[in-house]
DNA sequence: CGCGAATCGTTACACTCGCAACCATTCGTC
DNA sequence: GACGAATGGTTGCGAGTGTAACGATTCGCG
């Protein structure tokens, strides 16, 4: 095998992946179990609870994730009574969303917890470290992006070698 | 809302997901469409080809996979002819994997891409702060793991609170 | 105004994922 | 050496997720 090895433990996308593995399973053991909450619906509370009236698409945005995701998480806080939403006056096409009372109470349990966290990990660096590790992130994120966008933007070449591949069960295959 | 509220664009574990997300998200790009390779499929393959003959556990724990995940990538992967398992003569539950001639070829491609955009993400910083981050990643990443297997050890308490959920198709609904 | 393009949000579908249950084999203990 | 526990690996099944398609509304422009 004479082509440049990767060293695993070592290869720097891997190691940044299992980071956030372990952080995000830890965050989530903190709210999931003890409140029925998935991942998607913390973050759409957490970023309501900062920003209130913002519309699906306008939390999508601020939050990173899909459309879809956020579609399928209000709608499940919608129908726990942890959100409220209205329909924009001006654009009946828009939402406007805000965390009820209900909501309100459960970001006021879980966001201590996940600050906690975030200290209790912080705490095996300085601060200076510590600050210095958020900077990297920034700079790291903003080249990650545009690195991506490039490679985006060349995108013409078809797709080849394609093997069947197909695991498990196949079930339901049709195309439509 | 009197209670800490989370500044989402600082708040850590948010900003490593996002990075995650990023970044393997770019490098994903140049194996998934050009070989029909997943995620834990490449995964397979670099751990393989960094070290041939190891069994399919052994393979989770290096790359930090389920076994799952790597039954079934492997699965595929012989499938496709890019891997060959023998049974371990001295333990016939235990197999034997190896990357195969189409899977080094793979391998060949794919690393190059793959180290090539770790040193443009590096490109970003100098080689002290890329080193920094890399020391910091691991401290933190064995802080984390700390942290979350106390959470798991004191977990006696019972779900509650849990509100009735449940979203889109609810499509096969049966218990076992 | 009228009509085609764009936008917001939702849903359908084809996956993927991981836990739990399950074989097969091996180990440990007596 | 027999039998229950442990281990390697696979599979069944209920979620979760993203892409594409869709209905509804609004915008752009002649």
């Amino acid at each position: 095998m004479p082509s440049p090895l990767i060293e695993l433990d070592h290869f720097l996308p891997y190691r940044i992946s299992v980071l956030a593995n372990v952080v995000s399973a830890a965050i989530a053991a903190a709210y999931e179990e003890r409140f029925g909450l998935t991942i998607p619906e913390w973050r759409v509370i957490a970023v309501l609870a900062r920003y209130p009236g913002l519309s699906a698409r306008e939390v999508a945005q601020k939050s990173r994730m899909d459309a879809v995701a956020v579609s399928r998480a209000v709608n499940r806080l919608l129908r726990a009574g942890r959100l409220r939403r209205a329909v924009a006056p001006d654009d009946r096409r828009r939402s406007v969303l805000q965390v009820s009372e209900a909501g309100a109470t459960v970001y006021r349990e879980v966001a201590p917890i996940a600050l906690d966290f975030e200290r209790a990990l912080l705490g095996s660096i300085s601060s200076a470290e510590g600050a210095q590790f958020d900077r990297l992130l920034g700079v790291l994120t903003a080249r990650a992006e545009a690195i991506s966008a490039d490679l985006r933007s060349d995108r013409s070449r078809s797709r080849r070698n394609r093997p069947p591949a197909r695991t498990d069960a196949p079930r339901g295959a049709r195309r439509r």
